[in-house]
DNA sequence: TATTGGTCATAGACGACATCTATAGCTCCT
DNA sequence: AGGAGCTATAGATGTCGTCTATGACCAATA
């Protein structure tokens, strides 16, 4: 006795039918037979034990029974057509959210063009972009505050699942105050009597970067330690030193001669940007679109 | 394509689903299996193109989608179980409307009794009285303003539904300035020596005393012509003349003495009373609670 | 580690019941 | 009187919702 709970289904046939004034007109809007439409009303009626509807020869009226119960399944459908609308709206990217974490430098020069052109494809996903490190990011997305995060590769843990997208490669640049160095090749030795500038020391390329020179032997000490790749950029242009930037990041820098790349003796390891995703979560549509375009 | 509504039963138990975060757990609320949930749900899923839940070892999570599917199902829901509530409450006739229709009088000397009876054991019920003649409470009645009526009888209208309930007797009262009729026999034509007073000239009594009278040859011409019972009561005792009224709305002056019955040498007509409802029309649950009560 | 107990997913069989066809009864209109 | 609506009813049919059985997975035990 507790839950009387009706078949859902059939309050879908009663506001139809009622809403038609007719069991036959609601037997077509509904794709059935006018006895179906009869015998699903009936049922409502016998579960109640009142009556829902008058009859008459030319279709059906409400009684003031089912004129209290239409007030509330009129309401109840109204909000379940809503959703039915929500839904595929969502599925068509004609609404929803993205949203994407990581770091300002990787949104500003790598995925940029990836989020223009998805917005103009997809004007209706509302996008929000949260920056911070990469432990930042990869805590955002265990909070699920964000779907995506967009950070270097390697990333060890089980609950991410992280898919490689671009590789970059990470360079050393100067100015013009250091031309003399612009058709040369240095050693690291060499390097190290220049001061350098590094991102700040929780950056995945300046742990990196670190790492290498030390498994040669060399200490590498920044003489400036900036907190924006906007920073390192700028300060090299000033002539303070040779900065180690993601090249693809001053590739207009490079362009116009405002700064140059710096070679080495040895090979520097690129780096991977990963997408990050949590494991065996289910993406939103948007997500998973957004990572096909990224691709 | 046009609609794409689902089978509503599904999202009782994505209701049920996304409440108890756990398909196991709504099987058994809504005893079913877990097979039986998990298939509804992917039913709905797939229907969207959308994963509504994120599925895991100790349960089941709603996702963004799901999240927002939820917050109009559960108003959905909310609605159809007060919805529900509300049917149940009016079989019980814990809630409800009756709404009667008939003359002042017969509310007061008649359907009174009945009503504080119904009104005590059904106090949820809201009782509505409209007075009016009868061609009006015909109208209210075929205008659903009221449930029933109740009339003199006869009523003869092939819409309406009429059930004798219950006879009245009309008779001559006069008060103590008439004491010197009070054990005597008298004929019409002594009758109308002294001054009638009658009900408004459109009641149902009047017209049948006047056709009585008209078919022994003799004009029923009232002195005073009143517009309710109470003066028609009121003005005999005053010894203004002599009343025709229903015996059974006079029982207490009769019983005090204030008023007594003149006896005439021929039969008054009895008037019948009836409980009248709209034929064809299915009554509320409370009507025919009602009906059955009056007997 | 293995074990146990919980989760959900899948496959296939079954049967309830939703739906259908056919028909009858009714009222209204031509 | 006949036709065109409407709904109700009865009984046949077959869909599809539900079940059983099983597997895979995970987490928390022993």
């Amino acid at each position: 006795m507790s839950s009387m709970t009706n078949n859902y289904e059939l309050y879908k046939v009663f506001y139809l039918a009622a809403k038609t004034g007719s069991l036959s007109q609601a037997a077509k809007a509904l794709y059935l037979t006018q006895p179906s439409v009869s015998h699903a009303i009936k049922q409502l009626e016998d579960s109640f034990g009142l009556v829902l509807f008058h009859r008459t020869s030319k279709g059906v009226t409400l009684t003031q029974e089912g004129a209290l119960l239409y007030s509330y399944i009129e309401q109840s459908h109204i909000l379940i057509t809503r959703a039915e609308e929500k839904m595929a709206a969502l599925k068509n990217l004609d609404d929803g959210e993205l949203r994407v974490g990581g770091s300002d430098s990787l949104f500003k020069h790598y995925l940029l063009p990836y989020l223009e052109s998805f917005h103009r494809q997809y004007p209706g996903v509302r996008i929000h972009l949260n920056h911070g490190t990469t432990p930042e990011v990869i805590a955002f997305l265990k909070e699920g505050r964000i779907d995506l995060g967009v950070v270097r590769m390697p990333i060890v843990d089980p609950q991410l699942q992280v898919r490689e997208s671009f590789q970059l490669q990470d360079c050393f640049v100067a100015g013009e105050g250091y031309s003399e160095l612009k058709n040369t090749e240095l050693s690291m030795e060499e390097l190290l009597h220049y001061p350098i500038i590094l991102f700040s020391r929780n950056s995945r390329a300046r742990m990196a970067i670190t790492e290498l020179f030390q498994s040669y032997g060399y200490p590498l000490k920044p003489e400036f330690e900036v907190g924006s790749v906007d920073l390192l950029i700028e300060f090299a242009r000033k002539g303070l030193g040779i900065s180690y930037v993601t090249r693809e990041f001053v590739s207009r820098e490079l362009e116009d001669g405002s700064l140059f790349e710096i070679r080495l003796d040895v090979p520097l390891p690129p780096s991977q940007v990963g997408l990050m995703t949590m494991r065996n979560m289910p993406l939103t549509n948007a997500a998973s679109r957004f990572m096909e375009m990224v691709g």
